[in-house]
DNA sequence: AGTGGCTCCTGGCGGC
DNA sequence: TGCCGCCAGGAGCCAC
């Protein structure tokens, strides 16, 4: 499922074809896949060369120049098209992908942009949860400050000193505090996952327990395994492809992500699933001990359960010490 | 305000 | 063999 890494993955796989081309028509097969009908897509986008690819959190954002061809159907009350720039907002959700070339015997794409030269971008989306938004440049900080989104991981405000301050009295588990959107941008039940193994942090912990050398510990750790998915061009779970249909790696070096019952690549110990905030969560109870945290006589010298050294693989480490 | 639960959606899987 | 029901999960929405 599309994270960080899979979005950034697909941004720079775009980044290599897309910019310079002009979107001359976009066909939308499903009407849920925008807020936006057809022709209003039409209106906001078409007559418009791609000049650039952003990400912002798992959003992919399409930055459009200004019209210098007609629309692909500029009639109807729909047509009212911006003057300046506009921008094309592309959330993945769980199955969704654009390619340039859709399988032998796919569904019909949900979307697709027909661009010039001859080429043409398909969003397929098996679970139908991706959705597309198409706007004004001056719109964009409103669409992101009402969904509350927190600072980029990779981002200058993503310091140590936000994190303290954002898991700081807070009761949810550590593994809810990761997926809201709200704290950090971008990081999903994957990446929560490894991160947490990773930092040697039960999934269950309270957020706010966690201490000055934990969250360093996740902070690290955090920054780490995203980076280590965009190294491996992201997860190819379930169905994750890039543009091109490539494939990436990053599900074969996973720690504990859907590996239930199956040693913990560090010690040894079977890897334990349980469900936090509804989502499968996946730990090594082992390497990422329960502890109490902050309760009083529970204080243990952090880096006492260091686990064992053994086998691991080649490009991936025990979690950090 | 913060938190948990429900909803959307479909292919795949287990059970009978 | 075939059918039914359940599950996964990102994020928006609602209720407590």
């Amino acid at each position: 499922m599309p994270e960080l890494p899979e979005v950034e993955t697909v941004r720079r796989r775009l980044l290599t074809c897309l910019p310079g081309l002009l979107l001359r028509d976009v066909v939308v097969n499903d009407p849920k896949v925008s807020d936006l009908c057809e022709a209003e897509l039409r209106a906001t986008l078409t007559g418009r060369r791609v000049t650039g690819l952003r990400r912002r959190g798992k959003y992919l954002l399409v930055d459009l120049g200004p019209t210098e061809a007609p629309a692909a159907e500029p009639t109807g009350p729909a047509a009212g098209r911006y003057a300046g720039l506009a921008v094309a907002v592309i959330h993945l959700r769980m199955t969704g992908q654009l390619v340039f070339r859709p399988e032998p015997g796919e569904r019909p794409a949900r979307f697709v942009w027909r661009l010039e030269p001859g080429t043409e971008l398909y969003f397929q989306d098996v679970r139908r949860f991706g959705r597309l938004w198409a706007f004004e440049p001056a719109a964009e900080d409103d669409f992101f400050a009402a969904r509350g989104m927190g600072p980029e991981p990779f981002g200058p405000e993503f310091t140590l000193a936000y994190l303290r301050g954002a898991l700081a009295g807070r009761r949810a588990p550590l593994k809810a505090f990761l997926l809201d959107q709200r704290r950090i941008a971008g990081v999903g039940n994957i990446y929560a996952d490894e991160a947490l193994f990773r930092a040697r942090l039960h999934p269950l912990r309270a957020a706010g327990s966690v201490g000055p050398r934990e969250a360093q510990r996740l902070h690290a750790a955090l920054l780490e395994t995203l980076q280590a998915g965009i190294d491996h061009e992201g997860s190819s779970i379930e169905s994750f492809i890039d543009p091109a249909g490539e494939r990436g790696s990053f599900q074969e070096i996973l720690s504990v992500y859907q590996r239930t019952g199956e040693p913990c690549r560090a010690c040894g110990t079977t890897v334990e699933r349980t469900v936090v905030g509804g989502r499968g969560t996946h730990y090594c109870p082992r390497c990422q001990p329960r502890r109490g945290g902050m309760a009083p006589g529970s204080r243990r010298r952090l880096g006492s359960v260091a686990p064992p050294r053994s086998a691991k693989p080649a490009d991936w480490e025990a979690p950090g010490r």
